[in-house]
DNA sequence: TTAACTCTGTGCGGTACCGCACAGAGAGGT
DNA sequence: ACCTCTCTGTGCGGTACCGCACAGAGTTAA
């Protein structure tokens, strides 16, 4: 069967900032400061943003492609800690202040993004205004989502934590089919390859989803949040309640300082 | 709760805000401001800080206690997420604009610390000065440590986490002495106790630990860092980096180490 | 002293996942 | 057409951890 290789990519000049929601959140006056220093980049499956240690160069918004955080130990093994799509940013470790992470940071599905040198980034967090309680609200949420894969990779099955992956990704693109191998969910949930086989398996058996060969399709996404652990939809929660205006399209504006 | 050996715990009176090592970064005019209104409180083994959800009504500074932030899930079970001693607060989503978190915060070592309502917390950071700055170098530490967390749930055996555990302990006190039952550790690496139980007793053949019945002592360091996993080292080489200000530990801090 | 209780040690069957090996089914290139 | 490479399916032995059950050692209470 031939997959139409063109997945949902848009065009180069079809893309706007405000795709992604962070930017979009924020006021007219800050937009007009950070877009016209915005790059739009493509994102290819496999590209490295920053490396471990790395000192940030720019800070990454995605807008139809998904960024894996990960881990990568001595041996080579390695663990997705959290994932971030148009809904976020890559390198929060800017503005807290250290500069540089012990993740990896790698395009786990290709599409496009806008960067932004991190001295422009810096300089207009250090405004102290609405850039910066967006930031921190979007810090708790990158936080929760840590804390709770710490926890799925502790007491889940491999079947779940794939649940709980599929769901991750599919809230991060615009339709329901993902280029992924079997092989690149392994690494980023740090199990064998096998083991995400068999579970894909079964989920295809219950009528979840269909997949060939690099592509799944999600036909049944109210039986995938079923077999899923608890994990998915806490996650889900409590960034929809820290970032209301990713839900969906409206800016509402927040107060300067919390109270 | 009457073991007759009193721990490490000081007299009340002989307390200051500045052995929190994050109290003791900031300046002089800073801790003018917030020290007058910190309270010196008791916190006992098991105390709940906070209920996960809960609206954060103070922020804790550990002088000589420990703790634990974990993760409950529906089911009961538990994972800890990170712990926080001398050289943290309780409380980073006050700042970062959730007021609650999904986890809990429970005291996992005996002994004290000082409390400040959240609204003096929050104006204090509203400044936008050097408590600010402060505290989103202690949010990445955190990162770091739910990261590493997350990486070693992942890929390392109950011996190298129980490891970690300790190590990460035993920083945050000021002898090589634990008050910890294995069915609490358990609890908290998310694992049976009949392994915490089958670790310890390898450890106490390797020479490494001494225990009995809720008292933990650690007898050769170095040993200790060398069968721990690296996940250990991983996140006090980027608190070292993040968090210089709180490297040099009391004094008092000496072990009975034979390497 | 005795009794009750807590903490630690051990054994056993079951299971989920690992590492490895290899077969077979697309998909692309020439 | 054929070859090659990538991706998925499957089987097998090994291991780490689980749930359960229970014994024994230490500590407290009467």
């Amino acid at each position: 069967m031939i997959h139409s290789a063109q997945p949902q990519t848009k065009t180069a000049s079809s893309h706007q900032p405000t795709h992604n929601h962070l930017l979009n959140a924020l006021s007219p006056e800050v937009q007009q400061r950070l877009f016209p220093h915005m790059e739009l980049i493509e994102m290819p499956l496999g590209k490295v943003l920053y490396e471990s240690g790395d000192v940030l160069r720019y800070v990454y918004f995605p807008t139809d492609s998904i960024v894996s955080l990960l881990y990568v130990m001595e041996n080579g093994a390695s663990a997705e800690i959290a994932v971030v799509g148009y809904d976020g940013l890559i390198g929060v470790a800017l503005f807290m202040g250290g500069e540089s992470t012990t993740s990896r940071a790698v395009v786990q599905s290709a599409g496009w993004g806008y960067r932004l040198r991190s001295q422009r980034m810096k300089d207009e967090f250090n405004r102290h205004g609405e850039l910066l309680h967006l930031m921190l609200r979007y810090s708790q949420a990158l936080i929760t989502q840590m804390a709770q894969t710490a926890v799925c990779n502790r007491h889940h099955s491999i079947e779940q934590q794939l649940c709980r992956w599929l769901l991750l990704s599919l809230d991060r693109l615009h339709d329901n089919h993902l280029l992924m191998t079997q092989e690149l969910i392994a690494n980023m949930l740090g199990v064998r390859r096998e083991g995400v086989t068999e579970a894909a398996c079964r989920l295809h058996k219950h009528g979840v989803i269909d997949y060939s060969r690099g592509h799944i399709t999600v036909t049944d996404r109210h039986k995938l949040e079923q077999l899923s652990c608890e994990c998915y939809a806490v996650v889900k929660a409590e960034t929809d309640r820290l970032l209301p205006y990713s839900k969906d399209k409206p800016a509402s504006k927040k107060t300067a300082t919390c109270h």
